[in-house]
Order: structure tokens, then sequence, then C-alpha cells
DNA sequence: ATGAAAGCGCTAACAA
DNA sequence: TTGTTAGCGCTTTCAT
């Protein structure tokens, strides 16, 4: 590896002289400047940022944290946040939880190991203390889940809201058997949507026990076939289904597809998340769309103007994006019973 | 940030000692160790991998290089390859490219610059000569796409065959009007795909004008929905259609959706991959399968076994997984004549 | 306009 | 068993 000494010693001058002018520092004759760089780009000189950060200077890398990027909620966020990013110079670490506290854990030591600029986690439902510490020696950021002992600046959407405005559509349409297939109640988005769920019920005026909720892995496709499976079994199934992850969407979409559940006829389904193919399953599935674009592009500038700015830009910041529901035919009135119109 | 100097002065002792018993060197009493260590956590101490690179410590930092993370393909391979390395002790590096040489080059010149311990890439079509320039300096290893210029590791699947079977399956089913539609031919996975499509037809005796290819940019969904749009208008439209990248896949059954065009009656489709949701399009999309995941995993473990090992593991390798035809609803018979079978 | 020297945090050769 | 010292590549005083 060529260094700045080798550039010094081909043109008999000093390291100081080619730092500076490869710095393009005033003091340097622009000649002096002209036949360093020159040198350096004969021969392959790259700066290594290693020996700068022993001098002060700031890594530019950033970390993404999130469960599997294999979720395209993540991998749009992945793709918006590397976009961003890279426009300013930094580049972007990838690193995988799969909701393990302990994965969690390592990599978050590496990450400070190699004293990353930034971070921005989706935190597992219970961080280990010594991540906390960790990350409290960083400028981080948390996206979509929120735990308290990981500060107040996060990013996300009203999950909450959104599952409540899905839920309406369905008590709207008549519906009194409806069940919600979602996350652990222990994961900060899970508990909102199971409250988001509730809540619709009683404000359509259903008893506590029109509401079937059933949880379990939040990105277990065969857990979302499972679980319908078994709805569907039961002596009083739901007439409507409400989703509470893209990955239990999936699997019930493929389990519905293959028992042949005709659907909005047996029963009606709101989704969660808009994938590509959720608009030609079946009769086109009415689902919660999500502005993880949006969100991911705002947090992304956040975070750099954080980085680049006084670092005293440390107060609580949290935005909040709604969802919107977006209708198309997986969902119709109970039992043929048809929505009063004006006529 | 807390230092092994930090640790030294509290404790009394020297910043060697702090070091070796940190790195459980044997010459360093039991006791000492535990100190040190004790010590070490309480104050928060992580080590800093700058100042280890300095001593000649090699990064812990593994980069992968594509064009667009949101593609699904792209996404797999990157778990994969990010759950693989993490075993070891490794960092993924994310750098999208979204096709563009400079794009390209500058990541490059940012992982040159960070050291970076090794680098997986789906290259551009025509990569930057500074690029080549800075591989060359970093063990290297190209997937799916294969520049001569970037060395001859390479990983990826047999295209070639892929597209060789898939439009033999049509052939078989008596379609003369083949379409097909996929990436530019500069780029290698592009060429060899046209290749596999022009070899299945001459091996079932059609005429060079049966089949009919349109080319354009590989990951955009939206050239996708324009090219069949064109395609279907045409005086003596095809009645076969193979696909040639994932995105034009999702293009296509998009438009096929949208304009109610009846397949297979009108015409036979054959995606590219295997989305979630090819098996609930229509009638079950008939698709080329592709072991990524296979091919992911047996990349990260050879570039593993290449940056542990000693470094002269550096022979030509070259490995081909072959893809599979899945066969759904999506192919039948060209004007309702049925296959003859056995009776 | 340029050079010499110190030092960032760590490890390893050399002493004791 | 522990301490002292040098040096990785770079930037930044302080000198010239």
């Amino acid at each position: 590896m060529i260094t700045t000494r080798d550039i010094a010693e081909r043109l008999g001058i000093s390291v100081s002289t080619v730092g500076r002018a490869l710095a393009d520092d005033a003091r340097i004759s622009e000649e002096t400047k002209f036949r360093v760089r020159q040198t350096a780009s004969e021969m392959g000189y790259v700066g290594n940022r290693a020996a700068r950060m022993m001098r002060g200077a700031s890594s530019n890398v950033v970390a993404l944290v999130i469960p599997d990027i294999r979720n395209s909620f993540y991998s749009t966020i992945a793709h918006e946040l590397s976009k961003n990013m890279a426009a300013e110079g930094f580049q972007l670490m990838l690193s995988e939880t799969d909701d393990d506290r302990m994965v969690e854990l390592r990599h978050l030591r590496e990450l400070s190991a190699n004293r990353v600029a930034g971070v921005i986690i989706v935190p597992t439902a219970r961080p280990h203390s010594e991540s906390v510490k960790l990350l409290r020696a960083v400028p981080h950021l948390q996206l979509l889940r929120r735990h308290p002992s990981l500060g107040s600046q996060w990013f996300g959407v009203d999950d909450r809201e959104a599952l409540r405005r899905a839920t309406a559509h369905l008590v709207a349409l008549g519906h009194t058997r409806i069940a919600y297939l979602g996350g652990p109640e222990e994961l900060p988005t899970g508990a909102e949507r199971l409250s988001g769920f509730r809540a619709a019920l009683e404000e359509g005026g259903l008893a506590d026990d029109a509401g079937r909720a059933e949880l379990g892995p939040p990105s277990s496709v065969h857990h979302g076939r499972e679980a319908v499976r078994r709805l569907l079994q039961e002596p009083a199934a739901p007439t409507a289904l409400v989703l509470g992850s893209i990955q239990l969407t999936l699997g019930v979409l493929e389990e519905l597809s293959a028992q042949g559940v005709k659907v909005p006829g047996e029963l009606s389904v709101v989704g969660f998340g808009d994938e590509p193919g959720f608009s030609w399953w079946g009769p086109g599935l009415t689902t919660i769309g999500l502005p993880i674009q949006e969100m991911a592009t705002s947090c992304a500038l956040w975070l750099l103007r954080r980085l680049k700015n006084e670092p005293e830009n440390d107060g609580p910041y949290t935005s909040v994006s709604p969802g919107s529901l977006i209708l198309r035919g997986s969902t119709a009135p109970v039992d043929g019973k048809v929505p009063s119109k004006p006529s």
C-alpha cells in the first residue's frame, strides 16, 4: 500500500508537504500541489482512513441495524438510507439481528470497535443493557420500533392509527367476528397495533369477544400460514382478518390461496404493507400502505444533519407518519349484506 | 472514549500489561488479567479497531457491491452473506451502484480508503479502469455478472442454460412466435440469457424471425410494463413470452393484470426468479427458479476461507449453479392445441 | 512555502 | 511477570 511517505520520497519533499498538498492547503504552491497530485494518482495512492481516524477524524460509516434485510420493508429503508448517505460521502454498514438481542449486542460491539459515526436501529424487544450503554456513546436513531432506554430520537409510523383505520373499515362493513394476527405485544409496534385493533372494535360498539387476537413471531411467514389455518378451523371462525406484519401477510395469502378460501366471500382480509404482488393476489388485497420511503429519507436527512452540524443538535425528536388504507377487492360486507348507500 | 492508557493509569500499571491482559497473553498473571478485564468492562472500554489496523491488523469488514438492494435477488444474497460473515466476526458493508460505473467507482474508492478486507461485487457493464485497479489491491469475488478485467473468481448461475430450458419449454408447447424480454447485451448476464433464448429456438428448428428479443434496463419495472404493452400491440403479436430479469417480470405481471390479458389463453409466460407472489399471480407463474441462496452461501464461505487462510489461495475459481424451471399455470400449448400424451 | 517533530491507540520487540 | 520504547500513516503545531 502506497503512503504519503512513499510520495514524499519519490518527490524528494517532506511528508507534511505531501499531506498539505493533498488537503489543498493554501500555503502550498500550485506547482507542488500539481506534482504531488500527479504522483499520487500515478502511484495509486489511497488515503488511509484508519490513520486519519487516529488523528481525530470521524468515521464515514453509518450502521443500519435491522432484523432481516430480506423483509422488503427493511430493504426499502436500506436503499433509501444508502442513497442519501452515499450522496454525502457516507457508507452504510448492514447488521442483521434476526430479532435476537445477543446478536444485536455482538453487532453493536463490533460497530463500536469500528467507531462508526452513527447508528440507525430497529431495536429488538428488550435490548441488552450493554447494548444500551454502547449506543449512548454514538449518535443514534430508532426506527419503527421504539424502546425508551434507547433515547428519544425516533422515526416511525403511527401503528396504532393504521390498525385502527384498517379494523374500523371492517367494522363499517358489518363484521362482528374479526381476527387480528400480529407480532408479540412486547414489541412496541406489536403493542401499538394490537391497541389500535382493540380501539376500533370498541369504537364500533363491538363486545370484547368480537375480536380475536393471535400474536406470534412477526417475521415468520410460516407462522402466518399456521395461524390462519387454525383460525379457520375454529367453531365460530372469524369473517374478517386484519394483519399486523408483512411476513405474516405473505404467509396468510399463501395459505388462503392454497386452501382455496373465497375472499372476500368467506373471509374479508386486510393486509399489512404493500408489497409487489399484493395488488394481483386474488381479488386484489385491501391493505395498509406505509410511507416507509419518506420515513427512511427524512430519517437519513436528520441523522446527516446531526453528523455534519454541531453534534449538540441532540434534542428529542420524534416523527410519526400516518399509514393509509389502500382499498382493493379483498374486503366486502359480511354475509352479502350490502352497505347502505344513498341511491 | 476509554483507552488502554486510561485503564493502565487507573490500575497503576503499564499500557502494555493492559494490552497483553486483554489479549489473554500467557505471560500475564491470572490476577492481573482479572483486574484488568474487570476495570475494562467497568469503564466501558471498547478496543479501537482503527488503532489495531495501524498496527497491521486487517479490517473485519467485507463489502457487498450490488446494483440495488430492493431487488429481492440481491437482498437474499445480502442476507446470506451477512449471516455467514457475522458468524466469523465480519461485518458487511453495503454499496449500491444503481448500475452506474461512476457510482461504483466512488464506492470502491471509499471501500479502499477504509481498507476493507474483501469485496463481493456484481459489477456494472463496463467498470471504470480505476475501479479495476482498486479491486486488484483487495481480495474480491464477482457475483452473477462476470467481467474479465476483474479476475477469474466468480460465482453465478448458468444463465444461458436457464433461458435455454425456459424457451425450450415454450417451443415444446408448439409456440412459434416467442418473445424474449431481458437486460442489455453489454451485461454478461444479458448476453448469456439472450444466447440461451436463441439457442433454444434454433434447437427447436424455428426460423430466426420466430424469436423477438426486446432488451432494456434490467432493473426497471417500468420498462417491463412498457415493453410488454408494445409487444402485444404488434401486428403479429407473440403467443409466448420469456423474461430475463426479476424486475422486468414484476412489470410484465402488473401490466398483464391491468390489461386483463388471458394467461395462458392469449399468452404463455415464463418468468424469471421466484418471488413471493409469483405463485399466486393469475394461474400461477411458470418461472425460472434460481439457487441464489446456495450460491450466496458458497460464495461467502469461499471468501471467508480466502480471508482466514493463507492469502495465497488465489487460484482461479468458478462456480456455476444451474437454475430449474418451475412449472405452474402460466404456460399452455399454443392455440388450444393439446400436447400429445400417451392415453 | 516547506520541514521537523509530536502524537492519536495500539502491539511487539527488547529489556529487566 | 512486567515495563520501556518504537512505530503503523496521518495531521498539526512549531519552527525555519
